[in-house]
DNA sequence: GGTCGGCACGTTATAAGATATCATGGCGTC
DNA sequence: GACGCCATGATATCTTATAACGTGCCGACC
């Protein structure tokens, strides 16, 4: 994961090369995300805007949103409702995520074998792709490992039944 | 496609098996969504229903949407917030869905390459897998042809300056 | 310098999607 | 006939997202 502080920077550089503004709001809204580091959603920002300077309405967030998405410095996660930075600004991208229903972390993959099933299998049936929303729901390998400790330290400490 | 008829004697036999209750209410969701063929938000389900009989609030709709969804009987698109029925219930899955931007149609994929791929990627990182969403939008083999005869026909008739 | 147009943002209201909570009524068990 | 389970009814509320309209800044152009 990259520091919320260079994802700013690097969004700075990228607008200012495509001649796209990054606002006051628009760099808020992205810091908030990067700082969470984990999907937060629209509401949820606002909220967290509302402890600066001043109040905003659900529009102000949903359009610094839009403007994020279009520039490719952060992605929806549509299963939640919710919104990341993304970790490669660089070339917008669809991109694959990992979420976990046990700590609500998100990990942002990049899989080629992934988007090229996919590319062939579209291609196949002549449909044109054109945005990709791929999410997978599970529990995290660290979530995993704490869970099987504390299973086994259950077991030792009661061998009764087993399930 | 299976027809919608074929779909409903399919769950009803289903749920025989399985020793669960394709209620009336349950049905008349399940038809909806297999005779509109394309997906549908609760709401709409819910006007629909509206024609029947009785008047239903959204609980209701929603709570035979859990019933189907967990009977594997009809999917959830995440990205529309809509639902299809399911071509293939036999065995609950996850599934890839085609969305075209231009007729709202979906297509329910059942591909190994896509399922593998995503499944090595995730064991690679140590994630356990739950429930996968995948969903590609982008523009169908039908409407892609139509809008090329469209272009085509266009340019016959003014062979002006292309794009 | 004035005016015009585009863009970001503010403000209010409302649409659209989903759930919490409690009440009712059928139906099989004991 | 009392009890418990399950599906449904009914009401209210919550969350997520957008529509519509107004204001003010700023650069382009005359
Ligand atoms: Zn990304
Ligand atoms: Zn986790
Ligand atoms: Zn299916
Ligand atoms: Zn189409």
């Amino acid at each position: 994961m990259t520091a919320p502080r260079t994802q700013i920077a690097r969004a700075e550089v990228l607008c200012r090369e495509r001649g796209v503004r990054l606002t006051d709001q628009r760099r808020r809204v992205l810091e908030i995300l990067c700082a969470a580091g984990r999907p937060v959603g629209a509401y949820e920002i606002m909220d967290a805007m509302r402890e600066g300077p001043r109040v905003v309405a659900p529009p102000t967030v949903y359009r610094a949103l839009e403007f994020l998405l279009e520039q490719g410095l952060i992605h929806k996660i549509e299963s939640l409702h919710a919104f990341v930075g993304c970790d490669h600004p660089e070339h917008p991208h669809s991109s694959e995520f990992l979420i976990c229903l046990e700590c609500g972390g998100v990990a942002e993959l990049k899989d080629d074998a992934v988007e090229r099933s996919l590319a062939s299998v579209t291609r196949e049936s002549g449909f044109l792709p054109r945005r990709r929303v791929v999410e997978v729901m599970g529990i995290c390998a660290r979530c995993a490992r704490k869970e099987a400790c504390r299973r086994k330290e259950e077991a030792e400490r009661s061998p009764g039944p087993v399930d």
